[in-house]
DNA sequence: TTGAAAGCGCTAACAC
DNA sequence: GTGTTAGCGCTTTCAA
């Protein structure tokens, strides 16, 4: 008792001379009662100030006005709070207002496969899975539970699965690798995270389309993002390795921390960024603003993919078909790493 | 039913061969059981993947293991996630981290005390509270509810009140007009936020002590959080109306959109910075590193803030005393808009 | 050492 | 129209 501030149903029907469920249906105007009865408990419940509990009526109706937000790169990054990394920070803002908008409360939730799993996780409206990975424990744990969801790019092992928004990221990376064409770029190679999730997988997808379309040889290398800027001076070593005489004139990043690392480690080198190599990374980060020079870089349309996010986990909720998938565009920094003569 | 997944603690009761009772004391290690019975339940609902309801739970032991995150200011914005804000959602993300280290949830809750109440929000075990402002209806609501709560930034209307955390503003204050003074700065201004929160009286008081110390006397503006830039280009416009001939060497801003406006708005009316006037901004920002030229600012200490919120926010929900205040100390970063020769 | 049973506060059938 | 009643899944006396 007393949780939700001590006066329950049992005091306003009491007050107002009614039964108990009469104040719930009149509160909830359900079933079928005479609209003075009505006024009269709402009076007695709005003087009273009272609130139904929340988790009472959830116990009995299946639904809390909650959902939940899995950051899956986090899960695996296992921090909560990366530095220079505002990328997940500002989509939670951003579905945070966005969802409070509709009357929904946001629980932040870890990897709730895990044990323990986090309190109230499983019994939440619905949930939004960022990018989830390949054979996800989360997506199929919350499948298998039947608890609503959708997911920030497509789920890898569900083409047919259409409740996903996203960036246009094959977009962004074409206009990336077109961008270092226009400066002059013959060769470009490309530095993806290790992370086997649609971002990962589609971007480097469309980069060797774009590689076969003109011609050129293909250069993929994988960083792990929990190495972080680290994971980018060892991918900028082994392309040093690799590529000996003859380095790319551009080298595409996935994460601004890897670029960040590459940018230091081909500095280190004596190479010189845009003049020797340019750099371009596809999400905006701190690290990317805050390098010398500064990293060209897409900025994330946060907003509008948590609203799509909503849009598309509200009807869902509601047994509404799939309007999915959603795709939005990220907007393109050049910068100083790209700043050659066109 | 259901929501856990179907299988409740009648199902494993069933499969063990036991009552309920023995299962919800195997499994929360209460009441007086042999160990073999409690073994074998154990393993039973492991087998099961049994999952205790933390609704159902929480309706009888009044604990449901989530806390609650309140950003005043937010509220006050009426915008969650503000382009160019980015303190806030980095605090969430560090807070979040830090309690799903200690097997809390956090959900995020926007304005508890505005109808329709966002669900569960008075389920809660406990909150933290981001920069009370004066009489803080949040505040009250938490108060007599009896929840336990911890607030950033003391509580304006309450000295006596300890459960606190925050930057040590009064320290970054001092250490900004010190830099102004040492870099040749007579006078210097202050634009501070409109919100009656700790943050702005606080250091608006220790302002005008500095000033007291040196026979400065203090020029105070007030501007709007919510009209951000667009504030700071008002103040700007009042400073110059203000001080026509005599404009201060420097002005320490709060907030970094209203920093970037003043920026802006000095700049247009064709002033230097930093040559003519220097400026420094209490809480770095996107608008803060990116203006031109980028603007002197305080890196806030977020993970060691949230941090010591959880402590103390744990306390007080386990009944022990208080340990707080705690203070933190935010990080300076010199820029181009205060860079004239010491 | 165990089980039966009484609720937590609420909603939704079903009687009246 | 309105009230009675049976639970939702769990914890916790209290008797056995």
């Amino acid at each position: 008792m007393a949780r939700s501030g001590g006066v329950t149903i049992r005091d306003v029907a009491r007050r107002a001379g009614v039964s108990i469920a009469a104040v719930s249906m009149a509160l909830n105007g359900t079933g079928t009662l005479s609209v003075a009865t009505r006024a009269r408990v709402r009076a007695v419940a709005d003087e009273m100030e009272y609130q139904a509990d929340s988790l009472a009526r959830g116990l009995r109706s299946s639904s809390v006005g909650a959902i939940g937000l899995v950051i899956r790169s986090l899960d695996l990054l296992g921090d909560y709070a990366p530095e220079g990394v505002d990328v997940f920070t500002r989509f939670i803002g951003a579905t945070t207002s966005q969802a409070m908008a509709r009357g929904l409360s946001v629980m932040l939730v870890p990897d709730l496969t895990k044990r323990p799993t986090p309190p109230l996780a499983l019994g939440l409206d619905g949930y939004i899975v960022d990018l989830p990975h390949v054979d996800d424990p989360v997506v199929r744990l919350l499948e298998r539970r039947g608890i609503p969801y959708v997911t920030v790019g497509r789920d890898p092992d569900r083409p047919d699965f259409t409740d996903w928004a996203s960036e246009d990221g094959a977009a962004a990376t074409r206009r990336a690798l077109d961008h270092f064409a226009h400066r002059g770029a013959g060769s470009v190679a490309l530095v993806r995270g290790a992370g086997r999730n649609a971002w990962n997988i589609d971007a480097e997808l469309t980069y060797r389309e774009w590689c076969a379309e003109r011609g050129i040889a293909p250069y993929v290398d994988e960083a792990d993002e929990r190495d972080g800027e680290a994971g980018g001076r060892l991918a900028a070593e082994r392309l040093l390795a690799a590529k000996a005489g003859r380095l790319p004139d551009a080298v595409f990043c996935f994460t601004g921390r890897h670029a960040a690392g590459l940018l230091a480690g081909l500095t280190a080198a004596g190479l010189r960024v845009p003049a020797d190599v340019m750099i371009a990374v596809a999400s905006d980060s701190e690290h990317a603003r805050h390098s010398r020079p500064a990293i060209t870089a897409f900025e994330l349309s946060t907003q509008a993919t948590s609203a799509a996010l909503l849009d598309l986990l509200q009807a869902r909720m509601d047994g509404r078909p799939s309007t999915g998938p959603i795709l939005t565009s990220a907007r393109f920094h050049p910068r100083g790493s790209t700043k050659r003569r066109a």
